[in-house]
DNA sequence: GAGTGGTCTAGACCACCCT
DNA sequence: GGGTGGTCTAGACCACTCA
């Protein structure tokens, strides 16, 4: 098994129906269907790719999830009229810079500030921290092809970084800096609110712009609590989408 | 609301993962388990309610999607920490009333107009209509507690309803005018904007008031658009999250 | 009736975490 | 090593849609 390939063939490290996903999410933007086009039938696909029935089932379904195709009971699988129009699914937590990239732009970031403090009441409670626990605490401006779109202020519990950290010498993902101290983000509880410039009391911001304000919660795979984060979207530069299901 | 009799036993028309997540759940809600609690095994819940582990493994992702619990490889599955935070998660597609009942307020509802009229281009757009198409075009102002809370401009290809349909006699949930009708909504993509009074063009309404806006394109069950709709939530009245992963 | 997806099972084997 | 969840398979049977 496991030889050394690459390219087509499945089978790797990574989960099956991920790997399937992957590959037809890539022909279905390569367009070989149209918009309302059907797929091939489950049981085809679990031939040709030489995997069972349910990890195609897997597969197709995170694809439907993402709003690719849509499944029809006895009819079959479609390429779905909905895929065109996300741009960011909100389901999908991504990094700043991520979210930039997917609208077609260049991410950029200004640190603003970047210290070592004391957390407030608020932001200890969200990241379950004694009340004054140290906290590392950033401000930052984020670029889109050197515009100003967004504001992020960021607080990360200053025990799941090393003691010696320069706090001067943070830049660029705070995803990064985390995953670097061996911390992987993999869920967040997002609430979401409408907020205008006057909110943020930071020179060179209008305080009647217009902004969509996410305050996150972000955890890792032990459900630790390891980033509080309130990010300012500049309203008309970003485009949110929700995949709403009953 | 739901369920007076229930009664333990599994198996009817429901699927069995379902049935098992609900049981589950109102577990869960009666606090069986306290936070951080470890459920029992995968093997014993499908033991003890006589199903497979993969149905057990459908109904715990299920809880786990939606916030209740978190799985830990080789450990087993807790009660998560964040189950009590979230009011209306995103995710899941709610008529107006539900979102003001989850809230804990009683909801009501005003019309302010309701006619058929020609769409608009970007209504007919989203809607995959002819340019002139004719629609059902409402305008509600939503209570809660007697009180306005939310704007909602919504938009309904008129070939989806009786041709004799009086506009006047319109009122209540539109979701319910649209199933007495045989269209099942099941889907919808929301893209979600900021806004300020001044967009909403009403008496009554600040203009400097925030809102959430949210614009909708629902889907039934053959993913033919059946509503647009563009609602406006005022700022601090709703608590809406999104569970994002990874 | 033929063909499609929808549900569920039983079991194998792997990966992770603990003591 | 022993227990837990993670992945995948093969196959059975049901439910829906359409000609």
């Amino acid at each position: 098994m496991t030889s050394g390939d690459s390219s087509k063939p499945l089978r790797s490290r990574v989960q099956l129906r991920v790997q399937l996903a992957d590959q037809l999410r890539q022909r279905i933007r390569d367009s070989e269907w149209a918009v309302g086009e059907q797929l091939p039938t489950e049981s085809e696909i679990a031939t040709t790719y030489d995997v069972s029935r349910s990890t195609v089932r897997a597969a197709l379904q995170q694809l439907e999830n993402q709003g690719f195709t849509v499944t029809r009971h006895g009819l079959g699988t479609f390429i779905s009229p909905i895929s065109r129009s996300i741009k960011t699914g909100l389901q999908e937590l991504t990094s700043m810079s991520e979210t930039v990239l997917a609208h077609g732009m260049t991410p950029g970031m200004r640190f603003l500030s970047a210290e070592f403090r004391s957390s407030f009441a608020h932001e200890a409670e969200a990241l379950s921290l004694a009340p004054d626990a140290r906290v590392l605490s950033t401000e930052r401006s984020i670029l889109a092809d050197e515009e100003m779109v967004a504001f992020s202020f960021d607080v990360i519990p200053a025990q799941l970084l090393p003691a010696d950290l320069d706090p001067k010498k943070v830049d660029g993902s705070l995803f990064s800096l985390l995953e670097s101290n061996k911390i992987v983000p993999r869920t967040s509880v997002a609430n979401i609110h409408a907020a205008n410039g006057s909110h943020l009391a930071l020179p060179d911001v209008d305080p009647n712009a217009q902004f969509l304000m996410l305050q996150q919660i972000h955890y890792d795979a032990a459900t630790r609590p390891i980033l509080f984060s309130k990010t300012y979207f500049l309203e008309g530069r970003f485009e949110f989408s929700i995949l709403r299901t009953r």
